[in-house]
DNA sequence: GTCTATACTACGATAGAC
DNA sequence: GTCTATCGTAGTATAGAC
């Protein structure tokens, strides 16, 4: 079907050239058809742009489910089990940002990190926000402080670490010596994300109850 | 002179929309001259997004010089020193972020993440990639590992969890439900940070000496 | 449903007037 | 040095043929 064809080829050039910088005529050759095709099936390079971000969101809400869903069943004085679950989502979260074929993906959503459109609100109400008040909820179990405002600046500090290997990939590749990230990478990335998270969360502890 | 105007124009014009994003002749408008006023003084688009990237680099050399370069004088074996010129840093590199007027300078250098082009090379060549080459050693020196390959990773974790509130922006400011970040707000992230980074340092201090 | 034609706008580059 | 005028290219949208 044209259709999913012309929708696949608009995410990846969307992705990779943003909004203004694809156009519709190179994604119409692509995908094999006319260029009306797309004003037919979306009404338009804005139509089309919407329905890569719906189609993100989807995917991204798939990729994520299962273990967040299994997080808001943990008790809210369990912190053992809070903490486990977040290194459980954080994990997956790493896996998914870096999987082969996401880039165009994660590009897609850094684009509207910077600019928001309408598109951000299609991705972020979805699935996105679920997730990340999940965590917030987890991370105020696990560091046994309710207050919402606190936990909230450390869960951006902890997605942060996972993030930057996307947002700003070029500088971490640099610094690593790498030429791409393979999975090796993210692997130990992710460990050293997990110690971090540990390590945090420890001192919290500590800093409670002082002896 | 139209030469500063335009290329102050550019940089906000290009942090804003990216380069394709980007039109010469409004850039022009808004310089209030003619649009071949760029041919004539930067030889074309290209060369204008060059220029300001060249502009973005020396002004965070400006910017960062002193704290990185006081760093450079610490010994080896002072773990203490290392740490405290890591906060240093990294409180540095948060105000200079998050400081009014940076937003274009950032995102100009988010987009080229995303895409690296002779652009990134001017801006990592600089002082960027200085800044970070100082941190790793830092990092190194801090947490008493002679390791690079572990160092830079570690370095990567740190650094996340700052920019993340430049490159997720969008994400960030809905999590923490706000409209804009502050300098109150910037001021809980750095102290977050820090202390994120001194629990990570004697967690690792720790594992090294178990008794 | 899909493609061809075409209309219209905006872009970047350049030549030449001042 | 700076601006005006113009060229060629590429963008989106639309009407209508198949």
């Amino acid at each position: 079907m044209a259709h999913d064809r012309l929708l696949d080829i608009a995410i990846r050039e969307f992705g990779l050239r943003g909004l203004e910088g694809a156009s519709t005529r190179s994604i119409a050759a692509a995908a094999g058809t006319a260029m009306s095709a797309i004003t037919y099936h979306f009404g338009g390079k804005e139509g089309l742009y919407l329905a890569a971000a719906d189609h993100i969101a989807a995917q991204m809400g798939e990729d994520m489910e299962t273990a967040f869903d299994q997080s808001l069943l943990i008790d809210g004085r369990d912190r053992a089990a809070a903490r486990a679950a977040i290194h459980a989502i954080m994990g997956r979260f790493a896996d998914k940002l870096m999987e082969d074929g996401s880039e165009s993906r994660s590009l897609f959503i850094v684009r509207e990190q910077m600019h928001p459109t309408e598109a951000f609100d299609r991705i972020y109400g979805g699935v996105m926000g679920q997730m990340l008040e999940a965590l917030v909820r987890l991370v105020r179990i696990a560091s046994g402080d309710d207050d919402d405002a606190r936990a909230r600046l450390l869960t951006v500090t902890l997605i942060g670490q996972v993030i930057v290997l996307r947002a700003s990939r070029a500088s971490c590749l640099r610094l690593l010596g790498r030429k791409a990230v393979d999975s090796a990478l993210v692997d130990d990335l992710k460990a050293r994300v997990a110690a971090n998270v540990d390590a945090i969360f420890e001192s919290i502890s500590a800093s409670q109850e002082p002896r």
